[in-house]
DNA sequence: GTCTATATAATGATAGAC
DNA sequence: GTCTATCATTATATAGAC
């Protein structure tokens, strides 16, 4: 007898009964995320409904469906990310998107392949820096933010910091936010948003004695110079 | 016959001929941080020189072998930690530690563990935080770090970007410096000492209304003024 | 304490029927 | 396209000889 989801209807306005090649792949960024990487075929082809040999017949090999998933959801993150005009910080992005609870899985799968390391992660992170450094540099020119001796260094330090300092907290207390992804991502920010404006808005340090001191030992820098105002 | 490696001499200076549980400790945290937790009983005891019937006989299980490893690595960083007097980052810590090559292979581990987020990682995490906190603490007292209004969430951000930007940057970068971890650390410190000073000196805003912006929008924080005096 | 040999389970991947 | 059946490998862990 055939299945009932080979059957699309007009009542059916979901994805339209996605294709078994998709459902293979969304069941895998589902698992992958909850589970890691380490989690079997068989386990994510009951997810979809089939077997671990049609996950092979269609992806080549685990490591196949593992690119098939990296892609699918850089490409989706890439879309959303110029969807959102609000050009922000990686982490605002992230949050706005938890928001949807479908989107969770693929957020779970990022926060895991960050973790991991991996190609994707690499690419996604220079991807987000090219980002931040154009974003900082508008900021500068538009007199928001202060000039750097560096631009290039201070925006892979913030990036780095950032996306590093979100991942550290996700990997520490995402299971206890077991399901609610953007219950999770909003506590992230409603406890950082303080510190992180202060600092922004301050500096940490009372006078400027520590950065003279590191410049008298350095070499010259690449360029810029420090002719921002101090704060108010 | 037996094994040289058994019969101690006074010739051998090094670890004296380590008794076989530490021997498969060690290698297990050499394992375990160069190729990950997933990594075989067998690989590990084979460069323990023994087999890996032994490591479950000694340890009870991968996990206990896993567990030992953790309380030998914890206790070895306390143990460093409360020797350098300098009280610095955490990152500078490392980098310090970094240098001496037989350390390697712990912060290897250590970094592992942190990635993965076990029992572990949010021990020595929270033992960081306090650390920080006190170190920010007695530097607000001393005049030489602004006060906060609310000082453990400022240590909570600066804590978490500051690990995890580490963090991040080594799951990316480390295998570009194979064996050579110190010098991994060093190109890591010099680069972002520079934007790290600028942004504690002055900030990111060039003036404060963001923050001013958003205390308008959220209740009485906890405590503290903002009574210090603008930079320069 | 240490080894050999083995039990048991799960893995990724293949072959071939339908 | 999909499944069943199976292979070869590897994993952790155990049992018992020495």
């Amino acid at each position: 007898m055939a299945d009932v989801r080979d059957i699309p209807t007009d009542r059916d306005t979901r994805p339209p009964a996605v294709d078994t090649v998709e459902r293979i792949r969304d069941a895998a960024i589902m698992r992958f995320g909850r589970d890691g990487f380490g989690v079997g075929l068989r386990a994510i082809a009951a997810d979809a409904g089939v077997t671990a040999g049609l996950v092979v017949h269609h992806f080549g090999s685990k490591d196949g469906l593992r690119r098939a998933c990296d892609d699918h959801v850089l490409a989706f993150i890439r879309a959303e990310k110029t969807k959102a005009a609000t050009s922000g910080t990686a982490s605002m992005l992230l949050a706005q998107l938890a928001e949807i609870d479908r989107f969770a899985p693929m957020l779970r799968y990022l926060l895991r392949s960050l973790q991991s390391g991996g190609t994707m992660a690499a690419e996604l992170v220079e991807h987000m820096m090219a980002d931040a450094q154009e974003y900082l540099a508008a900021g500068v020119e538009a007199g928001v933010f202060r000039p750097s001796r560096d631009p290039e260094a201070r925006t892979r330090y913030l990036a780095y910091q950032n996306i590093g300092g979100m991942l550290l907290w996700a990997s520490m207390h995402l299971d206890e936010y077991q399901e609610d992804f953007a219950a999770a991502f909003r506590h992230y920010l409603e406890e950082l948003t303080l510190p992180a404006l202060e600092l922004f808005s301050h500096g940490l340090f009372v006078d400027r004695s520590m950065l003279d001191n590191y410049l008298m030992y350095v070499p010259d820098p690449p360029s810029d110079g420090d002719a921002a105002p101090p704060a108010t």
